[in-house]
DNA sequence: ATTGATGTAATATAATATGTTACAACTATT
DNA sequence: AATAGTTGTAACATATTATATTACATCAAT
């Protein structure tokens, strides 16, 4: 059981639109290309990071840039741009409210797994686009 | 985007099993008329914790005890019963290896988030049954 | 032997994610 | 104004995974 790749996603697609925005116009066909997904599922990413107030889309023309610099992108915005803000997992939902066990359960279990989430959203805070464009640089050098 | 409810479940069951123990004998029946899933889930769910250690199943005439005290069972036990031990994202399989940000994407991000994997992890380990046991008791005195 | 359980296979159903096609709307350029 | 390339989005298809259910062989205490 996995998280689906839309973060993946949308980090590479914020990194690319970064990394190229001086030689190429990031289009939804060029991200595409890079990531190797079906155009339609950059544009919704992108309608998604747009809607965070990430990123800005030409209309008509297209291409698209992000409207801070990368320092200031965490990994928390990019979650938050692409996932739910929901439970971490899944609960029962009609336990039996007859058994002290089922009837506390939700609520006991849930605060413990609320709080590891806060924590990996404090996590995913410290982790800025500028730092894996860093990353990459590195990787780039050493090729 | 969340977890299956194999962790809450499983933790349903240790907890009723240690809750029940000296009221009733804990069969996957008694133990699905709680949690409410079909007894087939409880069954393939106390095989994944048996297989892990964590109880012991009496073959024929039924019921589960833990083979520890609730304080030596976290629940990074149960996490690692139920759960693959795996990335915590999904990764695009095939990105672009002729973009420099495309082949070394999975390498830069996968680390870091590899890093908040082993944090919740440590998150899970802090967390013992007894603990939630407490809550659950303190709840019924309440109640 | 009977009874009530477990273990497990086979299958069905549901939910969700992803892939694809199609097309209206938009904007710079000619 | 017409064109070309693009975005935004709907509609639908496909794949994957999780969960539910039925069935039944096997087991062990009575």
């Amino acid at each position: 059981m996995q998280f689906s790749f839309r973060l993946p996603v949308a980090t590479h697609i914020l990194l690319c639109i970064e990394r190229f925005k001086d030689e190429y116009k990031t289009t939804s066909t060029f991200l595409a290309s890079s990531v190797n997904v079906n155009p339609v599922i950059i544009r919704k990413t992108l309608g998604q990071l747009k809607a965070a107030g990430l990123v800005e889309v030409a209309a008509g023309v297209g291409g698209a840039k992000l409207t801070k610099s990368p320092e200031d992108i965490t990994l928390w915005d990019v979650f938050r741009a692409v996932e739910e803000d929901e439970d971490l997992f899944h609960f029962q939902e009609n336990p039996n409210p007859k058994c002290p066990v089922g009837r506390n359960i939700h609520g006991v279990l849930g605060d413990r797994l609320e709080e590891v989430r806060q924590h990996m959203l404090a996590d995913f805070k410290k982790v800025t686009l500028a730092d894996l464009l860093e990353s990459i640089a590195t990787k780039e050098a050493a090729e």
